[in-house]
DNA sequence: CGATTGTTTTCAGTAATACTGATAAAAATA
DNA sequence: TATTTTTATCAGTATTACTGAAAACAATCG
């Protein structure tokens, strides 16, 4: 036998103010009702909560102790409750991106949606674009943004803009030329995203048709650190994300090299599950993203 | 409509496990039960909580949010549920007593019985024999104690020890004699606490068959304060419980007039009301003081 | 003092609800 | 496509919560 909330309620209501009747009349039931309830709660704790003295039900030292411990934690339950009936954008989001995207994008776009609704909290899990795809479709994640296509048809991907892979390096001697053949770049020092991630992948289909021997120097997994070496080290190229260095370019810390013949264009997508219900935080967070998405990506 | 603790237990357990027909084991219920109890959840809340993706119901933004609100309140509801049913020593224990005890001997008791019973709060209300009774009567306080008797047929009183007051001075000067009359003291600063006190009712109903023409210097509420008086001021004169100066007596700051042929005892009384349930609390309470009030009011 | 009022308690019956068991529907697995 | 596993639905049942009337008790009044 376990005590309910309404019991709770109801006895709390009698230690407020002591008679039954009254108790009875404020909360719409018939006295019979109350003391009987009053009477329930007494049996499951195994111990009487009032002393009934003089036509009234005074609380004693046990349920005035019970009083004390439970009427803060209902009141919170209750407005809890109150608080998700009154449908506001509220809730706790969370969404996957892949690196260069949870990096580069995403943190500005959670500060702002955090900034206009307060009452959201967003958290976000970083993983390649394999991994947040198995998020979203285990249902981890509400939401995931990715830098590759993929083939599932639990999951219903969206573009969401278009990103530029660039040549950059942090070696002067280097921008001395308006543009590179890539035949001519291969013997320089090469840094690339780990295997796996999805620029590296871009970049190696796209010229692996056209080249062989690519001098690759070095493999490392985040971007600033590749971008760090780059700026250190004379002699050394990457292919990265154009986001990922505009800054340092506007700068003068790297520069850009113009390779004649080459596209590193892709596309970011956004994705969830086929069955997902949409609320109206889900719609209103994946209307909001698109939007700061395209702004970003096309300044 | 509103929602029920068990909906919550419910809801918090398919949170936790993601299966329906698991946790319908679990709780020992159908699984038609833990069904019909997430959908009333969502009816009530007018939002969905779970995605229903590939088998599993995972929690959306919404019940994520949900749960993280519900989830401690509703394990402290319990533990608190549990704790209450365990019928410790447990509880909020008020007591009432008039000026003298709450001032010389109520702290030293209160303090032990805390220390003995960590679990157990205690708080005192203070005020003078009438008024202590009225608390009583009302189921205001659950115990009191008193300087002196009254009527009251709804109140239980029992006898707990015997105070003895006292004549006290200041003024070394009148030590010298060895006893007094009680005419010889009359024209001396006599300060007593205020009209309505038990203390000075107890003096002036002994001595009025007596004498006539006391000089009734000052009156003064607190007993403290008569003391600080009769420190600085030569020729004061009071009649005081021994317990409340026996201290000051001992370190030759105040000291006791010897009078013949009064005896200004009195006794203390423990009450209760008659139609109060006597907890284990209660009870234990009850015999600790009287046992440590003799302790004291014999030592 | 008995009658009256105002209250709580008790109890039988009823309304509301929570739950069951069976069955249907949906999705994954084979 | 059949099989398995799971959730959803529904009608019926068990349980619980509540009502209304009567009984019990205490305070108040004439």
């Amino acid at each position: 036998m376990k005590i309910t909330l309404r019991q709770m309620e109801i006895f709390l209501e009698v230690a407020k103010i002591g008679h039954l009747t009254q108790v009875a009349n404020d909360l719409g039931l018939s006295q019979s009702a109350v003391s009987m309830s009053i009477k329930e709660l007494e049996c499951i704790l195994g111990c009487k909560l009032f002393d009934r003295i003089q036509k009234k039900l005074v609380l004693n030292e046990k349920g005035r102790a019970f009083m004390h411990a439970i009427e803060p934690l209902i009141k919170k339950l209750r407005d809890i409750e109150e608080e998700f009936m009154s449908q506001e954008n509220k809730g706790e989001l969370t969404i996957g991106a892949s690196t260069t995207i949870a990096d580069y994008i995403m943190p500005h776009i959670i500060c702002e949606y955090m900034e206009k609704y307060p009452d959201v909290k967003i958290s976000m899990k970083i993983g390649n674009t394999e991994e947040i795809a198995k998020l979203v479709e285990d249902g981890q994640v509400d939401l995931g943004y990715i830098e590759g296509e993929i083939q599932n048809f639990n999951l219903i991907m969206s573009p969401i803009g278009v990103d530029e892979l660039i040549i950059v390096t942090g070696d002067k001697d280097l921008v001395r030329k308006k543009e590179y053949y890539i035949d001519n770049l291969l013997d320089y020092k090469w840094i690339l995203r780990e295997e796996g991630s999805g620029t590296r992948s871009v970049f190696l289909n796209k010229i692996k048709n056209h080249v062989t021997g690519l001098n690759l120097f070095l493999d490392l997994r985040h971007t600033e650190a590749i971008k760090s070496v780059l700026k250190e080290t004379k002699g050394t190229l990457s292919c990265i994300s154009k986001i990922a260095v505009s800054r340092n370019i506007e700068c003068k810390e790297l520069y850009q090299l113009k390779l004649k013949g080459f596209d590193f264009t892709r596309e970011f997508f956004q994705i969830h599950h086929k069955d997902k219900y949409k609320s109206e935080l889900f719609k209103k967070f994946s209307v909001f993203a698109r939007y700061r998405f395209s702004e970003i990506l096309n300044k």
